[in-house]
RNA sequence: CGCGGGGUGGAGCAGUCCGGUAGCUCGUCGGGCUCAUAACCCGAAGGUCGCAGGUUCAAAUCCUGUCCCCGCAACCA
């Protein structure tokens, strides 16, 4: 009899840069998801990997002075490290840079291309020759090139497109039909609205601007641009090719869920069905749009310096004790935060006191009243059904709200047995049964009970924290057979327990000497603008060293603010007039949020003069200023004396 | 009126679809216990469920209006 699949992925991640807690949890999530279908019998495939192409990657190798490949082997391999770290338990880290990877999606990309669905057009636009660079109507400056301000054509440029509108009607169809399509439901709504009903625009799907991609394979110059890349990898995992699909291909396809951020929700619920309708495959079962994990009330950034890293906080309270904030914390369906304070009270309170403590008192008490080795002969009270109960609920509850992929919610189900676990030691009062010979057996029963409760404890928390688990397997002597899902069907399975000594699971944490150690080398790091990685706090990247002249390139001038207005239908966006010594010149800047107009009137401001000029929602600015990133990224622009002469050279 | 999410005891959340004693965790205060990691158990205080109207016997929940916050889009040179 063969075993029903379940196939489930993450989202690649860019490798861009290293990985941060937020973008951790969506593989620890998944994680847990994966092992708990696992326990339930389930043939599991569970993919992760990188996405490793594009632009940014090719800059940023630049900037580094590597090739991209050293660069995104390197990220990969942190990547994938951290993976480990958090113990999941992926089945396959497929890389975008691999092989057959790249195989597969050219013959993807020229199939669609054979068939019609995707199409070499042009992209129109106005071209300024000297430049080299594309303009749209909205960026050209009294229509001429808004770099040099030199006469431009109309031109156009090659690229290929892929006929989005052509299955437009199906996909909603599909949606309609499907309601566990897209979730939580209010994503749905956002795709559908946004997205789908206002029609959708064939998507360009190839690129000739940079050249770290798959190329194109019947068309030097072009490479394939993201969509059809990364979103393949899902099945180029598991070994696909066009009308050759793998063996992994037919026995794991379609994917019964896709855990994806909800930033990237509308390639997975839009593109990557369409492009599967047009390859004539099946669709995914569900996409799963989680919530972002923000660092207190902001998105993480380097440039807040609010980013905090796995393995930095695996160092402080261990790996399970990672994955418990993660997992016990986040909500379905809206944003979680992470600060060191909840993360350590979390910690404490469930794990420490309310599980570690539970088992440890448990153990060694069967260790001090029958040597570590419960008596058979045992007598059963009414208050025993209360804890029974709960522990067969828990099983129940725990399965069923994971499986909605509600995850905070299962883990609580887990922690609530744990706290009537606790809650029966004091009505049973095994410490004064010990003091009674006569009570040997109620004694037994109640020890009894609390090992096995425990077991279930074991049981349920494995998908969660797999190496707590074991550990509480390990304590209470558990043998292989008891730890499974099925063996806690009925509560009393375990025939008798021979318990180890205590060991603490979770040691209790001193919060208040924890954070201070943080925030004084937080401190310390950023006064000595230190790289402060170690200690999960952000680092400052490097950048290569310039020389003198490479300086002084750039126009520092004094500036002086005579006039400044909101500019309309721009939130950020504030219109100075500054004197720069010899003439007036227009500046924008995204100042707005947390800038009045009044606060910078007649302020002197640091000018970088001999920028290049932008258009900025339809203004043409001629420089910027200096401003430096506050704390809650909040900008602060960098004001010098009023005295400073307007003209003269910053530097 | 670009799209969407959210405002519930000090903090973080659930409840809102399918109206009917406002629930959970942490924190605070008081008590209990002593097996255990100053852990565990019990109890209490604390909320006019953003605001104003409306529907209803009854509204956190349905309807209308309004204020505030947060994402996205636009946009930070």
């Amino acid at each position: 009899m063969s075993k029903e699949k379940y196939y489930i992925t993450t989202a690649i991640a860019y490798t861009s840069q290293k990985p941060h807690i937020g973008n951790s949890y969506e593989i620890v999530f998944t994680d847990a998801v994966a092992r708990l279908k696992r326990m339930q019998g389930y043939d599991v495939f569970f993919l992760t990997g990188t996405d490793e192409h594009g632009q940014k990657i090719e800059e940023k190798a630049a900037a580094a002075g590597v090739t991209p490949k050293e660069y995104v082997d390197d990220i990969a391999g942190q990547v994938r490290g951290i993976c480990d770290l958090l113990n999941t338990s992926y089945d396959k880290f497929i890389r975008t840079t691999d092989d057959y990877h790249q195989k597969s999606v050219q013959a993807i990309f020229t199939k669609l291309y054979e068939q019609g669905d995707i199409y070499k057009s042009k992209y129109e636009g106005w071209y300024c020759v000297p430049d080299e660079s594309f303009f749209t109507d909205s960026q050209l400056v009294d229509g001429r090139c808004p770099e040099c301000g030199r006469e431009v054509v109309r031109a156009d440029e090659e690229a290929y497109f892929f006929k989005m509108s052509k299955y437009q009607q199906r996909l909603e169809e599909h949606i309609e039909q499907n309601p566990h399509f897209i979730f939580p439901e209010s994503r749905k709504k956002e795709m559908v609205n946004n997205f789908l009903k206002p029609g959708l625009q064939d998507l360009c799907v190839s690129r000739s601007s940079f050249t770290w991609g798959i190329p194109v394979p019947f068309d030097d110059g072009h490479v394939i641009y993201v969509w059809v890349d990364a979103l393949s990898n899902y099945i180029t995992a598991l070994d696909y090719m066009p009308d050759n699909p793998g063996e992994l291909y037919k026995k794991y396809w379609p994917a019964n869920a896709h855990v994806i951020g909800k930033d990237i929700l509308r390639f997975h619920t839009i593109y990557w069905p369409i492009l599967l309708m047009a390859l004539g495959e099946e669709l995914p079962k569900s996409i799963f749009g989680h919530p972002w994990l923000l660092s207190g009330e902001d998105k993480m950034s380097k440039s807040r310096g609010n980013v905090l890293y796995a393995d930095g906080l695996a160092k402080m309270i261990g790996v399970d004790g990672v994955r418990y904030y993660l997992l016990a914390e986040m909500p379905y369906a809206q944003d979680g935060t992470i600060t060191y304070e909840r993360i350590f009270e979390r910690y404490n309170s469930d794990l420490a006191n309310t599980l570690g403590n539970l088992v440890n008192r448990t153990i060694a008490m069967t260790q001090k009243y029958f040597g570590g080795t419960i008596p058979p002969a045992r007598r059963a009270q009414q208050v025993d059904e209360e804890l029974i109960s709960a522990a067969l609920t828990a099983r129940g509850e725990m399965i069923q709200h994971l499986s909605a992929f509600r995850c905070a919610d299962a883990v609580d189900a887990v922690m609530t047995l744990a706290k009537r676990a606790n809650k029966y030691i004091d009505e049973t009062t095994p410490w004064l049964l010990g003091k009674d010979p006569a009570q040997q057996d109620r004694l037994a029963s109640v020890l009894y009970n609390l090992v096995e409760a425990i077991r279930f404890l074991g049981v349920l928390l494995a998908p969660f924290l797999p190496a707590t688990s074991e550990e509480i397997f390990r304590q209470i002597g558990c043998p292989e057979e008891f730890r499974s899902l099925v063996s806690i069907e009925v509560f009393g399975w375990l025939p008798g327990a021979t318990v180890a000594q205590p060991v603490p699971l979770f040691a209790r944490l001193d919060t208040d000497a924890l954070l201070a150690d943080i925030y004084g080398k937080d401190a310390d790091a950023n006064a000595k603008n230190e790289d402060a990685n170690d200690n999960g706090t952000a680092a400052v990247q490097p950048m290569p060293e310039i020389t003198y002249d490479d300086f002084m390139r750039t126009q520092l001038l004094v500036g002086e603010i005579l006039a400044a207005e909101k500019v309309e239908k721009a939130d950020k966006l504030l219109k100075l007039t500054v004197f720069d010594g010899t003439r007036e010149r227009t500046v924008v800047s995204g100042i707005a949020t947390w800038y009045t107009p009044a606060d910078l009137m007649g302020k002197k401001i640091a000018l970088v003069a001999n920028l290049a000029p932008a258009k900025l929602r339809g203004i043409l600015s001629e420089g910027m200023l200096l401003a430096a990133d506050g704390p809650d990224g909040r900008a602060q622009v960098v004001f010098l004396p009023e005295d400073a002469v307007p003209g003269s050279r910053v530097r």
